[in-house]
DNA sequence: TTCTAGTGGGAAAGCGCATTCCCGATAGTC
DNA sequence: GACTATCGGGAATGCGCTTTCCCACTAGAA
């Protein structure tokens, strides 16, 4: 047995696919109160169930939101994705998953995909980036991007536009400061605590990197503080894990004079790496804050159970999935920049320790 | 500019629509060369992108694969999706996302809403549910997805039938052997706690639950143990929390009398109620394991930065992510039983802490 | 009464594609 | 060389639905 479709069900209930189409997926006609129970009822007895492509097909939209991440399981994205699946709900609308681990190669054809599932948005949330290998495929990327908004798509990327994209209409970014942030954590953290800044960074030419990085530099610079030696690793846990190995034996040697120089005071440019960073310093035998502070970026909803614990800039995850989705989703203010906006937030990893 | 179609790509390579579309979607017939190539020229330089709904109502099928889930930002479904977003990638389709907070009422509808899109196989990973209000709805789920699968729909169900639902083809079950994971963890635990037990369940009715509660009390029977108190709460973080408050004043009047009872062992069933407890508890200046042990279930990934280190069943989430979509894609095993096992893994928060 | 405006329903034309069927041309067989 | 099999391409149909257009009919105005 096959779905029923709308003309068995028109049948049964003695009236035109069109009359019964009318009743059945809200048109502008409203036929008569009579006729529209009977088709009500036929469809009923039948378990009618729409074919959504062919809605889609006859009315070239579909009700379906792209949304790309590069780690469905990371809480960050997964908070994101959070705001997004609520958001969309509101709209009547699904939501169709990408994960791209691969960088912009992948994110293109992510968007292809959409395209031809003609998505009626798009919501990128994995962060640019502009790796010496990447020019290729951010270039086309962003040439997919464009056709798709130029055939009435939408897209939103959270953070920071696409390196090249046309600034077309239904082009969005949600503007998140994280350059403004980060100053302003290096500025809280610049005031308490004595020590050398180290920053462990993403790969170079990650923007979401780079933007806290150099905010962290600026603020440090503004308080008057030296330049904080950078470190580059992957942009996740286990690369803040590989970091701190290293770092734990720094801090080892530099005790080794005793009376050694004060607590060294380590930024993580995003929450998973400063929980992967925490681990391994606590597997070196180091301990936080009294060896080290930490600081994080993002406020993950992880680190509400995860001790010591973490400062960190809190940023509304939920809300800017939700806020894409939203910019994304009305064609109304055409293209533009929708702002969220984040707080620096202290709390254990880098009090000073009692003596 | 609206996207281009397949007709026009054919104009412009002077064949005809049949033609181009054996080119460019892979069909039995491979045209000449020669043809083929001015076809792909064409499609390059229009930017071609096969409308996948035109293609789905033509093939009635659509390359989609349904995940319903409880929350995605909650580790355990989000490392099921991890899984389950994998496997999709590897048989080339796309994930279509639905988060159901409320119970089987919009289980059903997702439900509908995959069927209507015509989702090829359809994930089901909240735990189901047999609440006393719950049961018409849970009828109709039953029913919503028996004539999705009548109409050749293939269905995965992680941990537990759905109620009611007749074993048609196409049904499949990821077997998770909770009962019998409970009960060995509790013989594990009893073998090296002397005190008293203490469970924290969801709500009754919930299967997952129910299934590990009497498990871990069957595992205390045989080991001679008396069985243990049951307490429910909801089946997520706060509900742990929820319950930990309520513990914690437990544990502090036991103490009172000092000298007083053995230490409390707590078996949480699942990690992120375990979590919650454990917060609530620390909250309330207790120590783990000093005060009470904990265990939970899952395995979760946030498990690897707790502390402490949470004795729990170790359950291959993303493998069960796999598995089900395996099990949904191929109609080749037919309906079926699959299976995964799990593990049980002690850790601190359950060792006996030195007098 | 006659004409117009308005109303409610149906017929039919797509939406973009896959696929069946058909047909001309070429190759192969005796 | 006549006949059959095979191949490569095109015309046409249909997937299930929306929507425009058209028509018959009623009600109101002149």
């Amino acid at each position: 047995m096959a779905a029923s479709t709308l003309t068995e069900v028109a049948r049964l209930a003695g009236v035109s696919p069109a009359t019964a189409s009318r009743v059945l997926n809200g048109s502008a006609r409203k036929p008569g109160s009579d006729i529209a129970e009977r088709v009500r009822r036929a469809a009923d007895s039948l378990g009618y169930i729409p074919n959504a492509q062919a809605q889609g097909l006859a009315k070239s939209s579909s009700g379906l939101i792209g949304l790309i991440v590069h780690d469905i399981a990371d809480p960050y994205f997964a908070a994101i994705a959070r705001g997004v699946q609520e958001e969309a709900r509101l709209q009547h609308r699904m939501v169709l998953l990408a994960t791209t681990t691969g960088g912009p190669q992948e994110e293109r054809e992510a968007v292809a995909a959409f395209a031809a599932r003609r998505a009626d948005s798009i919501v990128i949330a994995g962060s640019r980036s502009a790796k010496p290998g990447d020019e290729e495929a951010n270039t086309e990327l962003a040439a997919e991007l464009d056709r798709y908004c130029r055939n009435g798509g939408q897209v939103a990327v959270v953070g920071h536009p696409v390196v090249g994209a046309a600034n077309t209409e239904g082009y969005h970014v949600v503007k998140v400061p994280n350059e403004d942030l980060a100053a302003a954590l290096a500025a809280e953290l610049a005031r308490k605590h004595q020590g050398e800044f180290l920053i462990i960074g993403g790969p170079e030419g990650l923007f979401t990197s780079d933007d806290r990085i150099r905010g962290f530099q600026r603020g440090l610079a503004d308080a008057g503080r030296t330049a904080a030696e950078v470190l580059h690793y992957p942009f996740n846990r286990s690369g803040g894990y590989e970091a701190g190995t290293a770092v734990a034996q720094r801090i080892k040697d530099a005790h080794v004079g005793s009376n050694g120089p004060a607590r060294l005071c380590i930024f993580a440019v995003n929450d998973v790496m400063a929980i992967g960073m925490a681990g391994a310093l606590r597997s070196a035998g180091l301990r936080i804050p009294r060896d080290a502070a930490i600081a994080g970026f993002d406020d993950i909803e992880t680190l509400r159970d995860f001790r010591p614990e973490l400062s960190t800039v809190h940023l509304p995850l939920e809300e800017i999935g939700r806020v894409a989705t939203r910019g994304a989703g009305s064609t109304l203010n055409g293209q533009g920049t929708l702002a969220v906006d984040g707080q620096v937030t202290l709390r254990r990893s880098t009090e000073t320790p009692l003596p």
